[in-house]
DNA sequence: AATGAATGAGTATTCATTCAT
DNA sequence: AATGAATGAATACTCATTCAT
């Protein structure tokens, strides 16, 4: 057992430090400004190294996917289990939120990604439905905390909308400073629009309107 | 007067069909995707004629992006023009985005590369403070429109929020698409967002969260 | 006569405005760097009228290389005309080759491009054999002025040596120029090369070298 | 140190065999006549395996120069070492410019090529200035060894003449040998020019003509 | 296990030239 | 006569990936 763990140990470091270089190399050069040589030269490794630990350039990419979708499942869960009353709860979300966009501001990147048409061209049919069912739990999680805060048979929608929202503002954000343009503090921003939601997640329709 | 004039509308008509394969091709295989092979073969001319009516691959793809900020503009415009009264305005905005994203999806799917760091990098400092001042003007007229909507002084944030949950939502929308999962019907997305951002502009922020 | 000889008269007035454009770009940006397009910009013409006026890019340029070696011509028959000393033929001949430098640097630009050996693939073997000659009529024009200046039979060598070293001194001195490298200042090199020279070929080879 | 140091040599070989490819390309096409592809395909590799062992197309082109300078400053520093009387040294130098065009007839015909004004504007400043230091260098051995067989104070503008010379000739010799018009024997012309210079070195200028 | 070497398939852009009007 | 439109053939350089060692 010893040697073969300690081999699937350093392998598993390796790997660590390989995702470690992408993501870095993602949040500074964006999707396609990252290369497989970038990430390499990152990581102090030869290219070819690369291909030991990852079939794909894309797979190494999706790794860092399914990192965040696995981080943001815990957060989740962690305020399921924190059964905390209905007006909290969305306040954890939005501190939850927070957090990852401070942690893994790429995963939040990524998102844009697979919105492309072509970005998705590559990925097997196994993997895709394996990220839309990964990425789905999540937003079962968060319904499932909404449960109680807004209006019965809502949460899918809520959960849709308060992570649209969350997405939509930093791309916003980061086209502005992009641009040079001036951008209000996402405290602010997100605090806004979170209260805004609340007041009509509470509310409710007033009617069907379609 | 005849000939020159007759010639300039066909060179801006053969422009107009560059830049329609260029939008086609944005929506079909995403910005990184397009390239100006692919431009050529869609509108039928030759990679080099492309470079007649265009200095740059980048000229072709902003003036996608400066169309889709003018036909905005226009849009918004025409709401400020038609002064309604604050109910109806929020919904005017809704169904002008609707709008916007049936005519132009590409304008949308562009601000997604905006956001990206390396995207602006090749982009000149003044087209950069054109785009930007551009797309301010537009956050501006909505701004105007959300006067006496929202509570005082909170225009400006609150056409960030109903932009950024549009894009965000869209986002959210194309990649439930592309990895084959399951989306909520748009209109009810979107109708659902403006209400419960509605009651939420109505009801103004209790108290400052920061 | 009246109008058949006016319109020869305004055709040749172009070609020398398409000539004196391309000498002008020749001299700036140097050979490869002459494209049509720049050509006509200068001119004031389209690229596609340019073609009205020459068959080909290279007929341009060879043009301008006939021009120089004309130029060259009168100015050597004019010496030979004057009938000068054999001590006061070498000095003409040296500020002859002062005036063309100063007259037409294009000409001696182009000897270095003809030196070149795809420069004259394209060139048909007429128009080859052509400059060939009107080239070899100048040597033999300077080797009559040297007679009398150096040993008989040493006026051919000694009229390409003359030639090789002016055109050799003036890549030299605009290599350091592009080099930003300081150089001698032109009058004091070549009137140290001529009186070398003058003196060598007064003299004469003490004995066979080979 | 066996492995390394053999992958090292291997390696230098590989680059050496670009170089050789390059540099028959150099004297075949000229300058811009050689592109990537057919050095590529005369040392049988791919075009992006040339990328593997050099930055750029100029980073090859440049190592041909800075070879060809390295190259005449050993034979130069032969001579210097040599330590012959007066009479000798002008002759070896000769000799010396004999052995340079036979063994890289390259590095002459480059010479021509940094002259034409767009030639070196891609050339970074340090590498312009490392060109003219060690092309510098070499001027500078010229004139050490050409200290006696001058006038005193005459030696650097000696060197110019001399290395001018030289290169106009060769000039001069390709054009007639492109044009398909004969040309004297190269020796004979050498030995002449520095027959011929070597009695004007000798005897000075009799008076300063500017 | 790790890597240097090698490459096929792109990728935006340039240029001399032709042709219909 | 003059030109706008159009293009085939190049061109330097990039990138993810494979393979022998």
């Amino acid at each position: 057992m010893g040697i073969q763990e300690r081999r699937q140990r350093e392998k598993e470091a390796r790997r660590q430090s390989v995702l470690d270089a992408a993501r870095t190399m993602v949040l500074e050069r964006g999707f396609n400004g990252t290369t497989t040589k970038s990430i390499a030269e990152r990581c102090e490794l030869s290219e070819a190294t690369l291909f030991h630990y990852f079939r794909n350039k894309d797979e190494i990419l999706l790794s860092l996917l399914f990192e965040g979708i696995a981080y943001t499942a815990d957060l989740l869960d962690r305020i399921i289990a924190a059964d905390l009353p209905p007006e909290e709860r969305l306040i954890r979300v939005w501190k939850t939120y927070d957090l990852i966009i401070r942690e893994h501001p790429e995963y939040v990147h990524m998102f844009g990604y697979l919105a492309r048409p072509q970005a998705t061209m590559n990925i097997s049919a196994e993997v895709k439905s394996e990220i839309a069912g990964a990425s789905g739990d999540n937003f079962r999680r968060l319904a499932t905390i909404l449960k109680g805060v807004v209006t019965d048979g809502e949460e899918r929608i809520a959960a849709d909308l308060l992570w649209g929202a969350f997405i939509g503002l930093r791309t916003l954000r980061e086209t502005r400073q992009n641009l040079g343009a001036s951008a209000l503090p996402r405290a602010r921003e997100m605090g806004r629009v979170f209260e805004m939601l609340a007041a009509g997640l509470r509310t409710g329709p007033s009617e069907g309107r379609e």
